[in-house]
DNA sequence: ATGTAAATGTAACAATGTTGCATTTAATAA
DNA sequence: TTATTAAATGCAACATTGTTACATTTACAT
């Protein structure tokens, strides 16, 4: 665990983020849920901390690009980290990167998929793109 | 304008919707706009009519896949008229359909795609995808 | 060790979305 | 056409989600 917290410094320090106290007990439950989670799991899990505290922590490591959005269509906005190739610059993460829901369990995952198409739109200029997909998931089926 | 209104009530038949003139309304400011809109902009364009019902109105249409939402990191969720091939099962439009960002003019758009390109995620099955785009629109490029 | 800018906690507020219930309306059958 | 009835609406109250202002505390560079 000792080791976990050495890492999260390490995040915090990379991506230019003040570490606090409050900031490394954000970053652990982000980094023991595999899956992206709610902000309202995020507060349940931080009980003794200040809400108000924990949207601008939120939005910090947002704009620091340490985590990203996850919005599924009907689904609470969720959040998780990024994959170390995200930047201030690039929010978005991998090109692999894709965000999957299970229409049976109703769990959202970040996948990495291998082969990702190139997507063209005529006349205009694409920096990022994300994909969402709906569907049974490895656990489901 | 007679003609639109004739149209509009065969598309909430279709849909087996009621027809209200509220409905009409929504359907109305939802046509005029090109590009998806926000649910604030919606109630501003419907100033004598209720919020409470609007937001009844607007679940009720997602619910018969009249509308589909356009979730993008960042911005306020916003609506869109399906295309045509949208229904009840399959609330996820066409294959086809981009969500474009404009990080100049901010503006969001919904386009259609010529070749779309096949996602496979090992060991699940998708039943529907959508994807998200950031970067320069036609207009401002 | 100290100064300073950033982070935090509190409170008050703003925006967004929901529920219960009485009234009105649309669609169906008589 | 009218009566019936289930659905839609409007109102009030509430719940959730997110923001702003300001005084206090903390991190970290010197």
């Amino acid at each position: 665990m000792q080791h976990c917290y050495i890492y999260m410094k390490k995040l915090l320090k990379n991506k230019k983020i003040r570490e606090t106290s409050f900031r490394l007990e954000v970053l652990k439950v982000l980094s023991e849920n595999e899956n992206p989670i709610s902000m309202d799991y995020l507060e349940q899990s931080l009980p003794k901390f200040d809400r108000i505290t924990l949207y601008r922590t939120i939005k910090t490591f947002l704009d620091k690009g340490l985590i990203h959005e996850v919005l599924i269509a009907g689904e609470s906005k969720k959040i998780a980290l990024c994959s170390v190739e995200c930047n201030e610059e690039n929010h978005i993460h991998h090109l692999e990167h894709v965000h999957f829901f299970c229409e049976n369990c109703k769990e959202t995952f970040c996948l990495e998929i291998e082969k990702v198409p190139t997507i063209i739109i005529p006349n205009h200029s694409i920096n990022s793109f994300e994909i969402q997909a709906k569907g049974i998931c490895q656990n489901c089926k």
